[in-house]
DNA sequence: GCTGCCCCCTTGATCGATCCAACGAGCGCC
DNA sequence: GGCGCTCGTTGGATCGATCAAGGGGGCAGC
């Protein structure tokens, strides 16, 4: 039980102790214990000391709807959950929905979830915002034509997006997000180096920014490196069958000797393809895929994929948030981090 | 924006509207608008009318915090985000989240993530529970020993587990799980229906009461149907390296024609081994998996797998708390629910 | 016409913490 | 010794909802 033995050798009172009770206790007025947990530096240290221990024998703990209350604040930071489309893409959200806990419990927040309802794609937000609920948000898909990020702007509600504002240049909101081009032309760049000339792309349909993005990265390493770039690419649904087609098609047409793919899904339909034709990941094509979800790293050829750093993500939100809620001017409207890249078997 | 559209029309005011104000500009009490939202029934019809239609206009959402303090609750259900460990298993972990989000708000609760602090494994509990942050928790990993679920326990802390206590059989709190034994029976039955003799058994170490509960589904099914047993069952761990080894030497020695596995991870391990083998996964040898993670899916030859049926559990846990809030004896101790078996082309 | 009763609504108190303004002790200075 | 200043402490008010009683009007019954 390690350091909270003192609390665990009893139960529960019925009744939670308050703060009038530890004032009683240790011959003090309300406000001195208050002082105590919030402002330590106003108390003369014997009695601050003399305070502290009755808090600890006592087990007292600020009622936290009293002080929401009071301060008009929850320490809670809102995050729509959004629904599990058993594909890819959210094992990474549940790597960063992690990060993202620790990193505001650091800072004080705890994470509120809450789902999404599509009928409705502001009810949630809006219902915790009236309820003074949640301090702030944190909203993730900011796909081509988001409600959520304009209307929570209008609505003048602290928020920080994971994604930056694609079809909005006039988005006066705060956002993070990883830059892709970059986690591509890593990718590029490492088949290069090992030699590869003939380097294809399998990515998604035209109107996805976010896989324009990752597009431009493979394009401009290709051309920055003097390599052909004409029918090596192909832009299709982002699902494993797909990528699969894509890649037989592409073999065929134009025989490239390495892949980099929009996202692990398409790269696991190129690894399909390769183990029908029985050609070895690796050794005779080489394949990147971009997200490093499990798939990567548990399918039995470790599938080199990009890494999107979103532990670091989850930091810089989180501390761009503070900076919102204390109501100082934050410095910058945009962040945007690197990719790495996970190298295994497959390149 | 459809039905929000009234209120996305203005912006949020800077002090919230309150209950008080509704009540003024309505021309009734405070009490009668509390009412009009907690106890309809108490006002006159029309009445009830005049005030919803104020509560409209205004934008009015009653204040969280406020509730909170005089009605000591806080309608949050507290959950332990554990630590991503970069594995198959917390991919259900996700899956099972966002079904608990979904019964949580149908039932008009909220979850709250709260960080692993492994040296002070109740801290976290212990915080949320003495400031009434919390109403109630949700407790996963119910491995051997694990201390949570005991401390709550002792507290009188109203919890339910996801996981069978499986040390303690006097234990006295109530509990949800999934019968792993019921999943591999299926699975076992599954294979013998498609005319396999010789299963074997890939599962974990003697120490994890899951993995013996899941062998024995293997075991009983085997014996029922009069097939043998003998050298077809390995216990190694859980990583997809271990799998593949074990999957050689049962090759090697046993012979088997499919394989049960405790986890999508051994699974995995065995794939790769039939890979580098030059076998077909379900035409030469046959595979099942548990957990029906995104690896299965997305896995080019998808994997059978036993999937539970997470939403039901978030169900069933929410209704069990549901009862414990409102102080109903609750029905049952425990509540079992039956996997079913996603089958692919792998067996 | 008066009492009694029920229904519907209103008023004052309360939850537990923080903010505010004022008070008292201790100390140095003239 | 008195004055003013700093620092720590104090009681009272406040946040916005709900709880517990307390009215007032209408209708039935004698």
């Amino acid at each position: 039980m390690g350091r909270s033995e003192h609390r665990s050798g009893s139960q529960l009172p019925v009744t939670p102790t308050t703060l009038a009770d530890v004032a009683e206790r240790a011959g003090v007025s309300r406000q001195t214990v208050s002082n105590a947990v919030n402002n330590p530096d106003l108390l003369r240290p014997d009695t601050l000391e003399r305070v502290r221990q009755t808090i600890a024998e006592l087990g007292y703990s600020p009622n936290r709807a009293a002080r929401n209350l009071r301060t008009r604040t929850s320490s809670l930071i809102g995050l729509r959950f959004t629904p599990t489309q058993e594909g890819t893409a959210n094992a990474a959200m549940d790597r960063f929905v992690h990060s993202l806990v620790e990193a505001s419990e650091e800072a004080g927040y705890a994470v509120l979830l809450f789902p999404a309802d599509d009928e409705d794609p502001v009810g949630g937000y809006d219902n915790l915002l009236r309820s003074t609920a949640v301090d702030a948000f944190v909203v993730t898909d900011t796909y081509l034509g988001n409600p959520q990020a304009t209307w929570l702007s209008q609505q003048r509600a602290p928020f920080v997006a994971f994604g930056r504002p694609w079809d909005d240049d006039g988005a006066r909101h705060v956002w993070v997000d990883v830059d892709g081009a970059a986690g591509t032309r890593l990718a590029t760049q490492h088949l290069i180096d090992r030699g590869h000339t003939r380097i294809a792309w399998i990515g998604w349909r035209k109107d996805s920014p976010i896989g324009e993005d990752r597009r431009s990265g493979w394009l401009t390493t290709m051309h920055d490196n003097g390599l052909p770039t004409t029918g090596l690419a192909s832009r299709v649904e982002d699902v494993v069958h797909s990528g699969a087609e894509a890649a037989a098609v592409l073999l065929d047409e134009s025989a490239p000797t390495a892949f980099v793919c929009a996202s692990d899904t398409l790269a696991m339909g190129v690894l399909h393809t390769l183990w029908i034709r029985q050609l070895a990941p690796g050794r005779d094509i080489a394949v990147v895929g971009f997200d490093d979800s499990q798939v990567a790293q548990v399918y039995p050829v470790g599938l080199t994929s990009v890494r999107q750093p979103l532990e670091d993500v989850a930091v810089e939100i989180v501390r761009t948030l503070r900076q919102l809620l204390s109501h100082q001017p934050v410095e910058t409207r945009g962040v945007l981090l690197e990719p790495t890249l996970a190298i295994r078997e497959s390149s």
